[in-house]
DNA sequence: GGTTGACCTTGACGCGACGTCAACGTGTCT
DNA sequence: AGACACGTTGACGTCGCGTCAAGGTCAACC
C-alpha cells in the first residue's frame, strides 16, 4: 500500500499522514526501492487508532503519550480529564451564547450597535453639545457598561436612573457647563469649592458608593465588574487643573458622606 | 496613560494592545517626547468595545470589519452567524462528549484500551497462536471497528457473533490452519478451491453482504462506515499468491450466493 | 520515443491571537 | 551610580495540518 492509497483508506489527506510521521505519531515504514512509502494492514491499524482519539479532541502531543506506553490506565485519566475540559468548554460556549444572545436582544430595540435601549437613553440625556465634559462622562459611561458585560450595563444603567430625570438633568446639564467654564481657570478659583459641593449634591448615594468602591487604591483590588480601578486618574487626566481640583474635592465630600 | 496603564485598566496584556496596533485593529495613539504611546479615554473605550466582541469569538479581522464601517445592521448579520457556529460548535462537542462516554464505559468494562468487552470476545476467540492469517483477520476486524466509531463497533461484534460460538469457533479456527498452509503453495493448489468452499460455507448470510457491499469499486462510492474500500486488494497484498487465490474465490461465491 | 497525468519525495511558508524572549532606551528611587 | 520597573521594536513559537514549490517515478496513450 502506499500513502495516497494509506489516506484513502482511513480517510485523511496523505499531508496528515506524513506530518504524524514527522512528529513520530506513526513510525516510518519500509520503503519501496524508488523511495516510496510501503504500508501493510498493521499501518493503517495505527493510523485509524490516532484518528479514533483525534477525533474526540486529544491533542497529538497526549496521543503520543497514550500510545507510547500503552497502558489503558492513564488512557482512562488522560479521556476523563478531556470529557471535564470539554464540559468546561460547553459551559463557556453556552455563556457566551447567552451574553450574545442579551446583545443581540438589546441591539433589536436599541438604537446603537452594541447597547441597550436604557443605555441609549441616559447617553443621549446627557449629551450637550460641544461640552468637553458630557463627553467625558460619556466615555465614562460607555467604557463601564462595555467592560462590564450586559449585567455591568444594567447596573451603570440603574444607577445613572435617577440623573435622567427631565427636572434632574437640566441642573445636571447646567453643572456641564459651569465645569467646561473652569477650563482655563486655577486651581484656586473661587467657584471651585461651590461647584463641588452642587455635584455632590446631585450625586446620588448609591452613585457615591459605586464610585469610591471602584476608585480604591490598588492594593485592595478592585471589584470583579471594573478590573482596573484608578480610572479616576485617567479621569483626571484628561482634565485641566482646576477641573480635575473639582474632581479631588467631590470625591472628598463623598467619601465623608458615605463614611458617615 | 501609558500602554501598561491602559491594558491593566481594560484587563489585557500590553502585548494584545500592541498587537491591535499592528494589525490596524485600534489607531496608534500620539507618542510622547520620549517614544512611548500616550492614550487618551477615548481609546480604551476603543479597546473596551474590541474587548467586548473579541470575548464572544469574533475574529480579530471581523472585528475589523465590523468596527469599520460602524452600521450595526451587518453586526447584527455576523453576530447571528456567531451563534450559528457556537451552536453547531456545541452540538459537535456533544456528540464528542457522547462518543467519549461510549468509549470510557467500554473501556471500564472491556479489557483492552479502545475496544468493548464484546469486541475484546471477538478477537480472543480468532486468536491462534503463530497463525498469520488470524492475525490478519484481528486487524480487519480492528481496523473496522476503529473507523466506525462505536456503532461500528457494535455492528461488527454483531456480525462476528455466530463465529463466536465454541462448535463453529473449532471449525474456523482449523481454516486458518489450512490457510497458512498454503503459505508457499502454487495458485492451482488442489486445495484451494475446496477451502474457498468450506471458508463461505462458514461465513453467514449477513456477513457476505457487509463484505461484499464495502468491497465495490469505488465509482459507487463506500458505504459511510468504512469510508475508503479497497480493503480486500490491501488484504491481498498481505498474502502469498495460493491465499490471495483462495480469497477471490471465496469472494466469487459470495456473490453468487447473495446474487440469488 | 515522447508526452501526459497521476502519484510520490522533501522542504518551506501560512494561519490566529497572541506569549515570550532579546536587546535596548527611559524614568524614578535610593 | 546602580537597581528596578516601565517603554520600544523585532522575531520566533504555538497547533494541525493546507498549500505551494521543485522535482522524481511510473503506467498509459500517441
Amino acid at each position: 500500500m502506499r500513502i495516497g492509497e494509506l489516506a484513502a483508506l482511513v480517510g485523511v489527506s496523505t499531508r496528515t499522514v506524513r506530518h504524524y510521521h514527522h512528529i513520530g505519531l506513526l513510525p516510518e515504514p519500509a520503503r519501496q526501492a524508488n523511495g516510496y512509502r510501503e504500508y501493510r494492514l498493521a499501518d493503517a491499524v495505527a493510523l485509524a487508532r490516532v484518528r479514533q482519539l483525534a477525533r474526540l479532541g486529544l491533542s497529538l502531543d497526549e496521543l503520543r503519550d497514550v500510545l507510547a506506553d500503552d497502558d489503558g490506565r492513564d488512557l482512562r485519566e488522560m479521556l476523563q480529564e478531556l470529557d471535564a475540559d470539554l464540559a468546561r468548554e460547553q459551559e463557556a460556549i453556552a455563556a457566551r451564547r447567552a451574553r450574545l444572545a442579551a446583545l443581540l436582544a438589546r441591539a433589536d430595540e436599541g438604537s446603537g450597535a452594541l447597547m441597550s435601549a436604557g443605555m441609549a437613553d441616559v447617553l443621549r440625556g446627557l449629551s450637550l453639545d460641544g461640552s468637553r465634559f458630557a463627553e467625558l462622562d460619556r466615555q465614562m459611561l460607555t467604557l463601564a457598561s462595555a467592560m462590564g458585560g450586559p449585567e455591568g450595563e444594567s447596573a451603570v444603567v440603574e444607577l445613572m436612573r435617577p440623573l435622567t430625570e427631565p427636572d434632574t438633568l437640566a441642573g445636571g446639564l447646567d453643572l456641564y457647563r459651569r465645569l467646561d467654564d473652569l477650563a482655563g481657570a486655577d486651581p484656586d478659583d473661587p467657584r471651585v469649592a461651590g461647584l463641588a459641593a452642587d455635584l455632590a449634591g446631585h450625586i446620588t448615594d448609591a452613585m457615591a458608593s459605586a464610585m469610591i468602591e471602584n476608585s480604591r487604591d490598588p492594593a485592595a483590588g478592585g471589584s470583579p465588574v471594573t478590573d482596573g480601578d484608578r480610572w479616576l486618574e485617567t479621569l483626571a487626566g484628561e482634565m485641566t487643573s482646576a477641573q480635575a481640583a473639582v474632581l479631588r474635592q467631590l470625591m472628598e465630600r463623598l467619601r465623608e458622606r458615605t463614611s458617615c
